[in-house]
Formats: structure tokens, sequence, C-alpha cells
DNA sequence: AAGTGGTCTAGACCACAAC
DNA sequence: TTGTGGTCTAGACCACTTG
């Protein structure tokens, strides 16, 4: 990029591909910025596994020589990656790809506090793993996770309890190939957060989610474990969690006691 | 800033204010960038009432000129203030004052939805004012709202129905002194969202909240209002929204019946 | 044609961390 | 001291909107 302007026909942001800025069908020109296409490639790198999470990814100054362009055009692409919680930067010492892992909060995606607000206080939860077992997937679960019906999900049941109390009864269910041999003894060996195993054990990093949100009345068995009556009303959250480029790879259904936890969400 | 280096002692951002780079209190040397500064000075012009709501603000290189930094400098400010939906950028025409009135969306903060997803195919709520009147704060309500005990207080109920459904049953207090003058009539007579009411009648923007949830019963009134019964869970959503300076200024408490709708969140 | 936001560059320098 | 991210600048040019 030195040698030709910006803007030029000649928009080769890489040695190996050609994101062009232009896919001029006629219709809807679909002009895409430089650092929009350098982020793909990066998104192309993480996807790939190239960049491993929590590894550092190269400096700046190297991906700007790698891509051909600026500094301040990589700069603007790993803004936008870092604000996609996908990239973490940490000056002086360089920009690495996201974990779920030694992550300072635990669960990244629960939202669930105790009333003072303090998850701090509670110590860290108490999980136990009631069930895993392998099935065809229902039309349902086929739809969110993007399967056909009847493809094999692995289907895992576990209770969460904080400060000895069950809280939380989850039911989630996981594609059956990106998945292979996850079992209830791997599950119940790992101490960290179930993502974080994902990560390390399967390749597969969950990126974001969609959660829909109802007030039920539990069933008979679902008030045995978590030790409250029929009568006592639950927060049903239903999530969709994805990977890279969208894909569904995680489908989860939590209830949740909220007699001294709430939900707690940021409107922006 | 054409003149001083940048980092320089001689940081005035602009001629009427000093926002100074270092407080320099020996501790936390509190380094603060110059576009951070000018996003200082800047929210001192939306607070103030210098810029308001879906007006146009100056133009970048006039920013730069008036706070004399380059424009890349004032474009960053601008970036987070973008982010925050606090002004909206539009490509050709300027930069514009966030508002809640005109915004595609009808209510910014409401995440509740129609089980298919699409808040259009019910059309617009339908709102009913049950009551509105002047009273003293209760001690919740006072800590909410950074009041005094037995501060002033508005306190409004009102019923949202979709398609002739009742399904949201609302209370909601507001520090008296702000919204003096504010009246069922008023708010009944009104055809836009509230917090745009708030904007143009009251001079109070609503930047940011909070929402704590829960799953309840109704009581006795609750379940008449919402046509439903005592055995129904409903969502109860608490919510805390803030002016500039992370001031709240209304509290409220949201019934959501949950059988046709449900709450989302996306979990970044 | 003029004005506004959006992109891109090259270079200088600061703040932070690690050796 | 070195390397990394973070800030700031000045200038060129593109994309979009309006007259």
């Amino acid at each position: 990029m030195a040698a030709t302007p910006p803007y030029s026909s000649d928009s080769s942001a890489s040695a190996d591909a050609d994101a062009g800025a232009t896919t001029g069908s006629g219709l809807t020109p679909a002009f895409s910025p430089l650092y929009q296409q350098i982020k793909v490639l990066m998104l192309q790198s993480l996807q790939s596994g190239e960049w491993k999470p929590s590894a550092a990814i190269p400096s700046e100054l190297e991906l700007a020589a790698r891509f051909k362009v600026s500094q301040g055009t990589v700069r603007k692409a790993i803004d936008e990656l870092a604000a996609e919680n996908l990239l973490v930067r940490r000056q002086g010492k360089g920009t690495f790809v996201a974990t779920h892992a030694e992550h300072h909060v635990q669960y990244r995606f629960l939202k669930l506090f105790p009333d003072n607000g303090d998850p701090n206080s509670e110590g860290p939860a108490q999980r136990k793993i009631i069930d895993c077992k392998r099935l065809r997937a229902s039309a349902e679960v086929a739809r969110a996770l993007a399967l056909r019906p009847a493809d094999a999900v692995l289907q895992v049941r576990r209770v969460l309890s904080f400060a000895g109390v069950p809280t939380i009864l989850e039911d989630l269910w996981l594609p059956g190939t990106p998945f292979k041999g996850l079992t209830a003894e791997r599950l119940a060996g790992y101490d960290g957060p179930m993502y974080a195993l994902f990560e390390t054990e399967f390749g597969v990093r969950m990126v974001r989610a969609e959660e829909k949100i109802r007030a039920v009345l539990p069933d008979a068995e679902q008030c045995k474990l978590l030790h409250t009556t029929q009568q006592t009303p639950l927060l049903s959250v239903e999530r969709t969690a994805f990977t890279y480029n969208d894909t569904p790879m995680e489908m989860r259904r939590g209830l949740y006691l909220t007699d001294t936890h709430y939900y707690r969400n940021a409107l922006n």
C-alpha cells in the first residue's frame, strides 16, 4: 500500500487473498474500506487457529508489514475486534486473543448476581453434573443449532449452587460432531468455566450469545433439583451461543431462582 | 495545539477551561489524553443545552479549530460519544445529538419482544395512564434517585397493551423538582415515547439505564390491571435510568407478561 | 460545486512493561 | 534499552448529501 494509493483498484490487502474493495455486481456497490478487509483476514487467522486463545498476535507493525498497510489501518481493525471482545489489548505487552479462561470474571455470559451485587461475596459456584447423554436433536434444538432434525447432539443437565444453595438448573445441547468425546467425567473433572473447556479441548470459542427470558413455574422434577416448590416463579433463560461466523454452537436453557439473586442488564 | 507539542504542560484544550492532563496529587498520575479532555468539553456542551437533542453539532473542522486540536483528535472524541449513543454520525450531513424521539425504534430501552421477534408485527403499543400523583419518596425510591427520604417525587402508573392485550404494568418515580408540572393529562396527551417528552418538556435526557430482573407472582390489584391470575408468573423489571454525569433521574418497576412475549438480551 | 463525515498515510512522540 | 500499544498531527483523497 505504500506504493499504490488508497482506494485504487489494486486493493489487494494481503499476499494470499484479495478481499476486493468493491464486489460490483451492479447492485449494491458494497464498498468496503481497507481496515474492514484487514479485519476479515484477521478473523480468518482467529478462526483457523493460527492465533490461539490467550496467545499474543503479531505486533501492529508486523501486521502492517504483512498486510502492506499503515499501522493506523491495522489499529482500526484491531479496535473493532477488541470492541467485539475477540481481542484484548494490553499496553506495553501486546494484543492477545480473548479467552473464557483466566478471565477475572469467571462466567462472562452469566448475568445473575446476588442481591448485594457483588459476585465475589459468595465465592465460586458449586457445580454438579446431573446428566450427560448423546441423543437425537429435537425439532427445536435442531433449529437453534442449524442442524438437521435427528442429528446427534449432546445433552447436559447440571445444577449450580451458591453458598451451598441450588440456584440454577441448566439444560444444554451441543452439536455432536464438534463435541465428540465429551463426557460427564470430562465435565466434572474440569474446574474452569465450561466455555474454557470448549476452547482448550474442542477448539470451539464462543464469541457472542443471545438470551430470551421469561417467567415460568417449575415442574416437579425441576423443583426437586432446585429444592423449591411449584409455586415459586423462576426465570427461564434460553440462550443460543455462537462461534465465529455467527455459527450457533450451543443451545441452553437455564432456570434461575431469583429470591436472593437477580438478573442484571445494562441498557445503553 | 498547532504551536504547542502534544503532552506538553500547556494542555489547555479550550479557551474557557483547562481540563488538565494530569491532576497531580501525588497519587494516581491520572494522565488523560487530549481526546478525553475534548470529550469532557463536548459533554458539557450537551449537558448545558448548548447542543440540543436532534440538532447538529458543529462540524469536525469547526470543533478542531475551536479546541485548537487536529481533526483526528476530535474524531476520536466523537467516536466515543457516538459509541455511547450520545451522538449520531451521518455521513455527508453532519453529527447530531441523539434523541429518544424520531428514533426508528420507538422504545430504545424496552427489551420485550413478541414471540415472532418482530416488534413491527403488532403495531404501536396502546398506553393507558392509570395514575399520576405527587408524594414523598419512600426509602427505596429515595436511595435509587439519590434524594433525601421524604423528598417530593412523582409517581406514575400505566399499562401498555399490544394488539389490545395488556402486557406491561409499570410504576415509575421521578424526582419532583426537575419534573415540576408533569401531570396525567400531559402524559396522556403526548403520543411519543415518554423519554422523548422528558427531553422536550423538561430538558432531561436519559442516557443509560440498569435493570434488575426477577420472576414474581402478581398481587390482586396487579392481576386486575393485567387481566391475569395470581398463579401466572411475571417478569419484574426494575430499572434505574440516568442522565449525564450518572445522575439517576427515574426509577421504574415493570411487570411483564411473558406468555406471548420475551425479554431479549444480547451478550457480547 | 461545496460541505460533511470517512479512510489512509507517514512520522513523531508518550506511556507502559520487560529485560 | 527495547518493544509494544496509545496519542497526535497534517495532509491527501474518497463517499455521501445538498444546493
